[in-house]
DNA sequence: TTGTATAATGACTGAAAGTCAGTTAATGAC
DNA sequence: GTCATTAACTGACTTTCAGTCATTATACAA
């Protein structure tokens, strides 16, 4: 039945047409100010189309943010250079920056993956999804904590878990991209955009790399 | 003329008895699902008259958030302890604590801080009132600043600009307080509350105390 | 050709923020 | 006490938008 294997595929591509069409609109008007119907109009069909494709709004974000964090844990991954030896401290260098980088290149994937964290957001989008969403949104972190095993191994590293090691770093990334992103609170700062990225990450590796003191 | 000052006080009564309304609301049922209409009814008052107070819903919440802030500094003026000598390192531990508490104290309040960075809340706030809430933010990061200064000073810290150190300090807090704000999250990563804390603080006042190698 | 299943539509509903013309109450002048 | 003026308040109404569903169109199979 070659039919219904057509069939499928067409459902497929108007799906990904409705996904491009809000990816479009989301990105510029932003996901609060854009409207279902203007995403409807955008990939020309109505909008009772739309929600036959998805459940609402808010799922079609969740889906645009999976293609996202899709991207960046390839990004991460070439980050980490399984293939080269390299010093634990070099490699979780690397991963922040490429974390850093990807989320300059699309500073809307990250302010969508924060607003995720609201409860408009997570009662709108069924649990599967919003689990899958937050999977994503870790799986990266593997990588980071890969890195911190490898100091600990090499004595490069001082501390017990590398799992919380990880988490640590991945909290400060997080914290110094939502200020770094944050124009006026970054002026009221006086701190400059990558300089605070980077000392806060120097901070963190410093902090794993010294020896436990007192 | 007392009876102008009498009326300018009513005034503030009652605009205090619809931020206790909405205060209570907001708390109960979160502020995306409350509603301007049941905090009037909590407050006795019609819709009107509370858009006569309050420009919009978000502002009544940039007003709930000033309140807490301001108890926030109270607390962090406490912890830094002016009038006793303490090491900077423990002062930053001291800042770092007693700034986790308030939140697990408050945890909402937390929430509704992290939701300001909306588009949603700054179009809906006028700037003046946008720059009041986020200038009382970032007001507790002047004890952090000090506590550094005087740890440069001290010769305990090694790091070159202590506006800078503390703003990565408060990136790391912010991030692992929401890190840890998010059960779901905490549990995929298998980290606990305290424990991630503990560690993101323990990690940065090390970086800050480590000596640059390399 | 026609019956059936699948897909698409868009007018409609509901919810909630925000408005404003009209009402009520308080104050002060006479 | 009465009336005029001002300030405070009201709630029905407007607007906007997410989400629904009865109806229509299309594609396929017999």
């Amino acid at each position: 039945m070659t039919t219904r294997e057509r069939r499928e595929r067409e459902k497929e591509e108007r799906r990904q047409s409705i996904l491009g069409a809000a990816r479009e609109v989301f990105f510029e008007h932003g996901f609060y100010r854009a409207t279902v119907d203007s995403v409807a109009e955008r990939a020309e069909v109505s909008k009772g189309t739309v929600y036959l494709y998805f459940e609402s709004k808010e799922t079609i974000l969740a889906h645009l943010l999976l293609e996202g964090l899709d991207e960046l844990i390839q990004e991460l991954e070439q980050a980490y250079a399984m293939d080269r030896v390299i010093p634990a401290d070099e490699r979780l260098r690397r991963l922040g920056w490429a974390y850093l980088q990807f989320f300059q290149r699309e500073p809307r994937y990250f302010r969508f993956l924060t607003a995720m964290d609201r409860g408009q957001f997570r009662e709108a989008v069924t649990p599967e999804v919003y689990q899958e969403v937050l999977e994503a949104s870790l799986e990266g972190l593997n990588w980071a904590v890969r890195a911190v095993e490898q100091g600990i191994e090499d004595g490069v590293f001082d501390c017990c878990d590398a799992r919380q090691a990880a988490a640590t770093l991945w909290a400060i990334l997080n914290g110094a991209l939502q200020l770094m992103e944050h124009p006026l609170r970054r002026e009221m700062l006086g701190v400059g955009r990558e300089a605070l990225y980077q000392a806060a990450l120097e901070t963190v590796i410093r902090g794993l790399r010294a020896p436990l003191e007192n």
